[in-house]
Order: C-alpha cells, then structure tokens, then sequence
DNA sequence: CATGAATGAGGTTTCATTCAT
DNA sequence: AATGAATGAAACCTCATTCAT
C-alpha cells in the first residue's frame, strides 16, 4: 500500500531528525513506524530510498506551488514574490521535512547529492527567469537568483531551530518579500 | 606537532569532499595525510574532533576577518557590507573548507550540529547588531539578518559546485552588497 | 496435485543449477514453476525438501532399472556391467538431475548428506554384491566397487559439464563396462 | 602472517566439514581459529577466499606430487599409477581438506567451481596424457581419464566418510593400481 | 612519537516461513 | 487451493578505536 510507504517516510523524517541520517537505523525507522524491519525492504529497494523520496516529494511540492503561485502574475517582481511566498508555505507545514533537505540530507549520501543537485537546479532555474526578466540575464542575476533562494532556504532552517512557531514563517515571507522587492526594482531601475 | 593536526585537517577536507562525512575511514584520511591509522588518535581524541576543529577554524577567521573589516567603518550598512565582503574573502581562500562547513558537516555527526548552532549564531549575532541599527530590533532585524547570511551561504557554496572559478567571488560580493545595501537604505528610509 | 509438485521439483532443478542451492531462493523457485511463494509450502514443508525429493526420484529410478537390467542375467560380471549401463541411461536422461545429485547435492544441507549417505550407500551394495561373487568379499570387493560408482558419477559429471552431448554417454557406458570387465575377468583368474 | 591466514584455513576445514558450507559463519571460523570475527577479513578479503585457497592449495600439492612421483618413470602405466598412488598419499595426510575439495565445495559458491573446474582439469589432462600414450588420443583416452579421477575421488571420499581408518588408503591405490593397470595393459594389447 | 594488527560492536540486507484473505 | 504481505532471525562485513611494539 501507499499508505505504508508514507508512514515509513514520517518515520524517516522523525528518526533521522532526532539521531542524523548516519546514526538512524533502518530497524528504528520500520519499529517507528510500526513494523519490522524487514518490512521496510518491501517499499524501498536501499535505506537511502526513503531520503531520496523525501527529498522528491518536497521538491515536486515546491515546484508545484511555486509554479502554480505565479500562474495568474504578470510582472517577474510579482512571480518572484509569490513563489518565495509559495515555497515558505510548503516548508511551513512540513518543518521536519525541511530540515530533513536543508540540513540533514546534504552530504549525508551520495544519492542524496545527485538528486539535491538536480531539484534544487530546478528551483534556482525558475528563479533566475524571473531575475533574469528584472536585470537581464548575467552574472547578476544568476547570483541574485542564489541569494534569494539561500535566504529563503536559511530563514526556513532558521524557523526550524526555533522550533517552528506559528505565524513567523508567513511574516518572514513578507520580510524578505520587501527586501529582494524593493532591491530588484532599484537594481531594475537603474540597470548595470 | 601542530603540523601534523593541520595535515590531518586538510586530509579530511579533502576525503570528505570525496565521499561524504560517513563514508570517510579514519584509515583512509590518515594514510592521505601520510601517517598511519593509528596516528590521527595522537592528534584527535576521535574522527570526529578533526571536523569540529575545522568548523571553528573557519568561522574563527570568518568572524576574526568579519570584526576587522569593520574596525574602522562607521555607518552600519558600511559595516554590514564590509563583513559580508569578508566572510566570502575567507570562504574563497579555501572552497574545501566552504564546503565542509556549509554541506557536508550539518547533520553528519551531533558534535558538528552543536559546534554549527553555536559559531553560526555568533555570526548571525553579529550581523543582526549592525541590521537593528538600520531597522530597529525586531523580527525583521532577525530575518533579514538570517537572509543576508544564508544568501552569502548560498552564494559561496554555489561557487564551489561550480568549481570554484577564479574571481567569481568577489563579484559575487559586490552583487550581494548591491541588493543588501539597496534595501537596506530603502528601508530605513521609509520605516517600518 | 502430484503434478504441482513434480513441476516444484524441476523448477528446483532449474534455479540450483543454475545459482547453486544456497543462492537459490524459494520465491525464485516458485516463481520459475508459475506460482507464488507460498505455494511451494504446500507441497513441501521446507526448502530443502524438493532437493531431497529429487534425490529420492533419481537413485529409486537408478537402482529401479538397475535391479531390472540385471533381472534375465546370470554371471556376476554381466551384472555389474548392465547395471553400470542402466544408472548412465537414468543419468542420461536427466543431466540436471544428474548435476545435483552428484555436484550441488553433497555438503549443501545436512538432509541432503543424510540421504545421500543412505541412497549411495545401497548403490554401492548392490554393486558389491555381484564384485564380491567375483574377486570375493573384502577390501579389494569394496574398493573396486566404490571406484566402479566413482567412475560413473564421474563420467556422468564430465558429461554434463560438457553440454551433455547427444550419445556420447551410450559410449562412455561400452568405454567403462570393457575397462572394469577386462580387469574383474583378469582378477577372478588370478586371485588375490 | 602466513601462520595466521593457515590457522583460518584449517578452522575453516573444521567448521565447514560439521556444519557445510553455507551454515558456517565466518563468526564460528574466526572463533575457531581463536581470534576475533573481524581479524579473518585482515587475511581473507571475503568469506569465500578461504575456501578457494584451500582448494588452490590442495590442488597444487596434488599435481606437485603427482609430477615429482612420475618424473624417474619411463612407461605411461607406470607413470599413471605412481600419479594415482601419489594423489591418493596427499589426499592421505588431510583428509577433511580432501572431503571439502570433493565433497564440500562443489555448488557451494560460484567461485569454488570456477576453481574446481580449472584445477580439476588440469588434473584430467595430466592422466589423459598418459592414458592417450596406451589408448591412442580419443573418445576412450578421455573417459578412462574421466574414470580413473573418479574412481580415486570416490574412494578417498568413501576413504573420509569411513573415518579415514589408517592404511587403508595406501592398500587402496594398489588396488586401483591393479584393475587400472591390468584394464590399460588388456586394452593396450588388443586395441579399439 | 609512530605504527598497524587486532578487536568486536553494530548495521544493512536477505530470505525461509507463516497466515489472513 | 492459492496468494503474497509481513515477519524477524541471522549473517556478512566495516570500521572506530586500542595497545603492544
């Protein structure tokens, strides 16, 4: 059932928050999630199955928010908010989950590399067109485009150490909303 | 010898990159720094105490580089800039150490996340005084610090998947002081 | 159904052969025989029952058509060489079952050496019978039997190692009854 | 050491002739030797290598002893009788090394027959050489071959499976010595 | 100071077997 | 009768760490 392989990937997040991927045992994740261990070889081929999972299903979240966020904006400024907004909110209701792909999963394994790399050349993709409509394809935009995905990405970490209180991550979307808003529409304005 | 620890260092920068944090053997990382396995335990009381002494190794000169720039600047967004400048100095000078600190050490082992937590919040502390003296105290000094930081993160850590191409940082400096700064005077201009 | 098991018994034959018995595993087994796993623990109580099976069908077969070929014939001689003939025609018609008795049967489990022991144990009897009518019973009668089987299973192993070529073990059978009559014949003149 | 890797290949003749092959662990081996689980992996770099150097080196006193036997020797019966007497006196001095090599290790591992099939033919084109000098190379000579390894196999196996009873297996060459020898000097003789 | 042989705990993974459907 | 999801025991192998030399 699907139903089982999503419990394993809660379990996942849960364990692997509490001990770090290395030290969380496939036998604590299945018994986290109520089975045993072999169990958890009948829904992923490889322990690092349920991480590259994790990662898939955020990223696929994120990209569909952020993607559907913009669908009715016209102006790149506008877009650009909206999806930090959008992404903010995904990471909001899965504070586990994000730290899980900000902190955890970096360098943890060389399969979570390869497709940390992949999905987050996605996201930083639809940010630079965004950026690039503003200031014009370059150097600058693609820098722009890496800082405000790394500011979005820290904030979100942030948040988590705090203990992810209600409220502040929507607040901080409006923050940083202002901050790369205000700075672009300069930066467009005056150009180069 | 102090030599030798640094030697131990640089192996283990330079193993870990290979293969992640996990996957690194204390043999492997002795025998490329030219000593036996035996040997890393006459410098570090453990494995992982090589990689903490490489987390404060780098944020000790991030924030020893970060307070001089500053010394003899008075404005708070010159200050601000200044340190932002510097920290990407530092990372420049050694991607291997960016890399560490940034990717493959959170959430590898619970001694790096506590080293992290700690030299990461001083940082954070001393962006966020130079940002309250622009914005005021409050949740937008914070996430506006968070964001300066995690974008320079993000801009360094970026360069060093790219290669680490020869200039690109400093620019990439300039660019981030642009947006920052910008913003900044904006809104401290017009207030909350 | 017999015929369940009889198709449970070939599939065995299959996947050792190919795989070797410790590497061949019951869902393979099944699955090769149109079935699903469990279903295999309705014709036999463990894995290692097909393989004894299989065991207890080819040496009932050989001693079967052993004891018939030698049925019409008088001299002991005579005997010893149409049941030599009679166990390579058994053999030649199943080399797969010829390979695992005598190649991937011995030493994988416990039952199968038990059974093994038993049934070779009554080859070699029935051998010793017609070589001790010749040479007289003794050392030299059990020695020369167990070189006789030896010889068979041997060949019969060759043979299949070889591809089980087409009449060649028909040949191989006229080959060993001229060698052991010749040297039985030269004996009984001589004596000890 | 050498000493070390010799007392790891006789723990596991041990344990691998109570237990078969694949129910002993290299855990039961090691112990056996009177070391820890880990140090057999300093001398073997998987379970199955100790195995193949048993059968290497089985294989290497055998056809060392059967050439060096044969060397003085002028007639191919001769030859091939001192080889058979001289196979028989290795396989004398050890024989849970022999009950592994002929009854153990066949289908054990995939690597063990690789080993097998290789060391085995060399020692059938050793007799085959002298029994083709008698027959005439052919059809014949490669079956005799095949009969006289299989007739020594079995009853250094029976030999073993008796409890290896002192002297036997020396009476038991010069019987084999007498049917071969009398069967090749008749063949010999008459010819096809 | 340096070595590297030895240890042994512990993790991932496989697979024979059961049993509810 | 047949299935195949679930179990959990058990094994191979790795590797951080120690210590005699």
């Amino acid at each position: 059932l699907e139903d089982k392989a999503q419990r394993l990937m809660r379990a996942t997040l849960d364990v692997v928050g509490e001990r770090g991927y290395a030290q969380a045992t496939v036998r604590d994740i299945a018994e986290r999630a109520g089975m045993a261990a072999g169990t958890f070889y009948l829904y992923f081929p490889a322990k690092e199955a349920a991480g590259v999972a994790i990662i898939d299903r955020v990223y696929q979240e994120v990209l569909r928010r952020a993607r559907e966020s913009r669908a009715g904006l016209r102006g790149p400024a506008e877009k650009l908010l909206a999806s930090a907004r959008a992404v903010l909110s995904v990471l909001g209701k899965d504070p586990q989950a994000a730290r899980f792909v900000f902190w955890l999963a970096p360098g943890a394994h060389p399969a979570f590399d390869r497709r940390l790399a992949q999905v987050h050349g996605e996201l930083l993709e639809l940010v630079r067109e965004d950026v690039a409509q503003i200031l014009g394809a370059g150097e600058a935009a693609d820098r722009v485009s890496e800082a405000l995905v790394g500011a979005v990405a820290e904030v979100a970490t942030s948040w988590v150490r705090r203990g992810a209180p209600d409220g502040e991550l929507e607040r901080a979307g409006e923050i940083l909303a202002r901050v790369f808003g205000t700075a672009l529409a300069a930066w467009g304005r005056e150009g180069a």
